[in-house]
DNA sequence: ATATTGTTGTGATTTTTTTCACAGATTTCG
DNA sequence: CGAAATCTGTGAAAAAAATCACAACAATAT
């Protein structure tokens, strides 16, 4: 395999396409050009092509991508066959509204176990999942064989419960405390940082680009 | 002013720095190296001082930056004194859970509306504010001169909803739909998606770095 | 058949971002 | 005080990512 290194951005842009070509294929239509595909998400024909070139060539020249094929091959290159397991981490209103999020399945992941230090919430279901004690939280990951784990915990908490998390075995971790992680090189960690876009978005709202000090 | 174009990811890690000054003030620290500013946060000294570089020079040669100083400069830099009017479209889950979410006051933000299109919620209260229907949202968004428009409804929708925000001259939007918005180019858009960021860690829990076809 | 048009794949170029590296300033220590 | 250690600010270099530009090929029109 001629592995060139491929930048994370690029994946990151290969499920928008993947979006895109599926939204395609349900509407009947059976090929895209490179122009069509980045045009309605702001990217230019150059760069989907070459997003795309990192994986083989699968285009026809002339008369661009065949829909159904070009969504076939998205897919696997994007695993989305495989199913993983899933923990939550912190049951508030975040953790609950994760909870009833519906779209864990559709990426293939199984949401099979939550945890929370509230006593008065431990024992109890939420959306068909019992919410346990972190205390037992490393044996249960192990034992139920989650590898992503989402933290759903103020921040004072977050790095402690990463590192049982990774202590365990977890592979990936998708943050949502507004604090850094430090964890074992080997693992992926995603912050969704809700502070910190509200903040960013303050900060155009009050500079509109230029800077005074 | 010389105004050198700073990158958004330079804006982006200055609140990771004020956040990390803030806390350094409560533990009395008088100063602080860039390589200490950069160490949990796993970014080198040297990118640490060219971000602050940007807004002049307020280190000091030797003995690195002065804790309380620093704080200061950076609140005022990222305009963490001025105040904006909020809207949350869309009160599922997420949305609850965001008109829940303590943090905005904490970045100026005021919540002050939040719309449904569900006859059934409109108006009810949820965290103190009343669910107006998304029918009278264009007036009034002008009339609380709203500038933030938080996005919080299906794909779907999401189009339809940004057209109505940036139509009744909302500044800036926090995009929870999976979904590209077509906007005015002076309208800034940050996305949070989680289905995407689901997707990315489940390709990396499968490929594991490596790409087979 | 041949010309014309449309489109890919990719090397080259440009732009952006990060990292290096060091002069010059400050503090500390003997 | 003078030498050694510590740091900043920043130009230069490197790395990463996006964009350009064009040869090669396919489809369509004449």
């Amino acid at each position: 395999m001629p592995v060139k290194k491929i930048p994370e951005t690029t994946i990151s842009r290969l499920f928008l396409y993947l979006r895109k070509v599926t939204e395609l294929s349900k509407l009947s239509m059976k090929r895209v050009s490179s122009a069509e595909l980045g045009e309605s998400l702001n990217l230019g024909a150059a760069q989907v092509r070459k997003d795309l070139g990192y994986f083989g060539q699968f285009g026809v020249s002339g008369s661009g991508y065949v829909v159904t094929e070009l969504k076939e091959k998205l897919s696997k290159i994007l695993s989305k066959h495989k199913t993983f397991n899933v923990a939550i981490v912190g049951t508030g209103h975040l953790g609950s509204a994760l909870l009833a999020y519906s779209g864990f399945e559709k990426q293939g992941l199984n949401l099979v176990a939550a945890f929370d230090t509230d006593v008065n919430k431990i024992g109890k279901q939420l959306q068909g999942v019992e919410i346990e004690s972190v205390s037992d939280m490393k044996d249960i990951i192990k034992e139920k064989k989650i590898l992503l784990g989402i933290i759903a915990v103020p921040a004072k908490g977050a790095q402690d419960v990463a590192d049982i998390l990774t202590n365990a075995g977890v592979k990936c971790i998708l943050n949502f405390a507004p604090k850094h992680l430090n964890v074992p090189e080997e693992v992926k960690v995603r912050d969704v940082d809700l502070s910190r876009e509200l903040e960013m978005l303050s900060y155009f709202l009050g500079n509109g680009k230029k800077v005074k000090l």
